[in-house]
DNA sequence: GATAATAATGAGAAGCTTTTTCATCTGCAG
DNA sequence: CTGCAGATGAAAAAGCTTCTCATTATTATC
């Protein structure tokens, strides 16, 4: 239930988390803008202001709920964290997003940020194509 | 000559395509947003307007002559295009950016793309973490 | 269940980076 | 040198995101 959740993450339990929650956890796609959710939102009839949900998927972000990624274009994306690092790949025709774990590139990628003296705290691969549906469409 | 590469990239030689060319060139930095190159236009006595700037680098990257990133953020990053990609590593500190190749992760990005069916046109991989000098300063 | 303290919300304004518009200017082919 | 396509600068607009502030909802306490 969303609420324990909520309360887990030391958030208040308000209609607008709730709603927002419901649609990361219930829709059929797992990467959504702030607009998609908002948008989302209307088509059930919740009257919650954009800023509302910027803000919420924000706290959720930083509670651990969900994380946030910038895939090409600018604009935030965000996704429910399961708990698993992936890194993603995009269609750049049709917006397709696939997503993938590659032990050997997370391991390569600790020995290099060890090389160059970081401590890591973060990493992300993003790969562009177009995906197979899309080049059988377009030649 | 940068004159010479303008023409070869099928571009008119212009003033501010002269100056944000040499700026890219001669600037010890290799990695800079459309607003530090506009500043070290302003820095020389150039009175080049910032769209101008941002116009100019696009083309540049329609050309093929430099390279743009979008570091956490948000905003552009552009820098010369040496004709070999390599990822970045940046110190969430102070900013610092770091270079590296490795073939192993650019063979396993070229296997998964195949398996998962995409024909790969970009990929890029950004590593965040606390640079050693910083580790040192707060500990 | 009612109350008070505290935090969350919504609407709109504002912020920031980037793009567009449009009148003026410039590089360059002829 | 001239003329014109293309480039420029200033300002406005766009697009995404955050902030402000008056109002409202939640939760701890009685
Ligand atoms: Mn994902
Ligand atoms: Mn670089
Ligand atoms: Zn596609
Ligand atoms: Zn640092």
């Amino acid at each position: 239930m969303e609420s324990s959740e909520l309360r887990k993450a030391g958030l208040k339990v308000t209609l607008p988390r709730v709603k927002i929650l419901d649609i990361l956890e219930q829709s059929s796609s797992r990467h959504h803008s702030a607009e998609d959710v908002y948008k989302a939102l209307l088509d059930t009839g919740e009257d919650i202001g954009l800023a509302t949900v910027y803000r919420v998927l924000t706290q959720f972000e930083a509670a651990g709920l969900v994380k946030r990624h910038h895939f090409e274009g600018g604009h935030s994306v965000f996704e429910l964290n399961e708990g698993v690092h992936h890194d993603h790949i995009l269609c750049v025709k049709c917006g397709r997003v696939d997503e993938f774990v590659d032990e050997l590139i997370e391991e390569r990628q600790k020995a290099i940020a060890a090389r160059l003296g970081y401590e890591m705290t973060d990493h992300c691969l993003y790969m562009y194509g177009i995906c197979s549906a899309c080049r059988n469409k377009s030649g």
